[in-house]
DNA sequence: CACGTTCTACCATTGAATGGAAGGTACCGA
DNA sequence: TCGGTACCTTCCATTCAATGGTAGAACGTG
């Protein structure tokens, strides 16, 4: 026994101790989070302190860790997606008092479309779209938005490896969609979450030509319609687009 | 020489890392970053990569280091303001809506105010106070809120070390702010980024009856109704203070 | 084409990280 | 009141992972 008996790096640890936190948990116990961490409890003890003393994570009285104010600062004050969302929050509350729907502006991070900015309808009670979160390509509008656009290498690689772990749609269904995206311009979706909304996304162009966000709008069933909804997304699209410059 | 001849630990050089990046640059060098974070740069370049393998950083084809949409991510979604900004954002919305003001929430953290959600005022051109960004605590209305709701103890700290860099203001000054926030249950304070805005903010007290944020709006000169807005800040300051529980 | 700059890879050296064990502390139910 | 349990915290000899000087590769530039 020595420097990590599994063979991990200090590193590797530091990871896994941010990444123990399921989704929407913000404090655990440290026995909890040695123990979901892989790590002994001494070792993620000693851990949890020193990162605590640098406020990257908080231990409090009774071995209770959050994340830190600190880190959340730092992650917020220097966010690979800070240029985006500043050129997007205008035209999204632009939108957002157009439509009054649920507006949201997603980025692709590997295989799945990552929500990076939210604002709600006006006076809607729940907002289950989380920011933050993340949703498969072939299940979100804003996945399929996104992924109908990039490399034709990308969108090959992204069919050959496609699997539906439930088993309801095959890659030639989610092709037959990426074609559409592409042809129309947008993409539509019926909701995952509810089947009674329906999500509409457009792509984000910079001046690059590279697509790099998504722009959409949840609404409800009864208030879909395209030809009000499309035009205006794309309108905030382009001149989301055009803020960004690059 | 062996494990850092400067004495650090790993966890010391990770945070310095990512605490190397400047408020709101999202890009640096690898050599810059080795620089600033005060690294050799082969030491550097191996623990940079190790990160950039589990997401936190990014490391581009050309030594271009950004922070990892997976740190913005985790962090996001585990954050310890998580509960406070869900609980809070409908009824910012609300200020927002019938204010037509920008609208802020801050948290204290150490001796200054942390901005943790903010709403532009409609058609506002630029939004000055950025989210994550920090104002120390006697030059924020926010801070003033929150110091002036804090324990006895704590206020006595904070007054005992308080000095001004600048030399205006004396804890004196800071102690009579203080005390006039506590006794009408808000705090007003000339803007400090611009000379002809005021900031009005409320402390939010949860059901523990601490005061865990502090709710604020700025307002250009010309619009200052004190009779009009504090009731309404203190009105959704309760409304999310009840959602707290706690 | 030579030079400066930056990124990347290698590898012998060594002290920082490891984790079992033991000491605290708080809480519970009998 | 008292044993029992379940945490958090500290200690310290062992040892292997981290270190960083060095060198090569890949640029761009005057």
């Amino acid at each position: 026994m020595a420097n990590s008996a599994s063979g991990d790096s200090v590193v590797d640890r530091v990871v896994r101790v941010i990444e123990a936190f399921p989704e929407g948990v913000t404090s655990l116990q440290l026995t909890e989070l040695a123990d979901r961490a892989g790590i002994p409890l001494s070792s993620a003890h000693r851990l949890v302190r020193q990162l605590s003393e640098h406020g990257l994570l908080d231990l409090g009285v009774g071995g209770t860790v959050r994340l830190g104010l600190r880190l959340w600062e730092l992650v917020n004050r220097n966010s690979p997606t800070l240029a985006l969302r500043q050129a997007a929050m205008p035209f999204m509350e632009d939108i957002q008092q157009v439509l009054n729907q649920n507006v949201n502006l997603a980025v692709l991070d590997g295989w799945e479309a990552l929500f990076v900015e939210r604002l709600s309808r006006r006076g809607s009670v729940a907002n289950r779209a989380r920011i933050a979160g993340r949703m498969p390509v072939h299940i979100s509008s804003a996945g399929l938005a996104l992924m109908s656009h990039q490399s034709r290498e990308l969108q090959a690689e992204y069919l050959e490896q496609f699997q539906d772990p439930s088993g309801k749609v095959t890659a030639d269904v989610v092709r037959h969609f990426l074609a559409e995206a592409a042809q129309h311009g947008y993409a539509q979706l019926a909701g995952v979450v509810d089947p009674d909304t329906w999500g509409i996304a457009v792509p984000v162009v910079n001046g690059k030509r590279r697509t790099v966000a998504a722009l959409g709008v949840v609404v409800p069933l009864a208030e879909m319609r395209l030809q009000a909804l499309v035009p205006a997304l794309q309108t905030a699209a382009r001149g989301i687009g055009r803020q960004l410059g690059d």
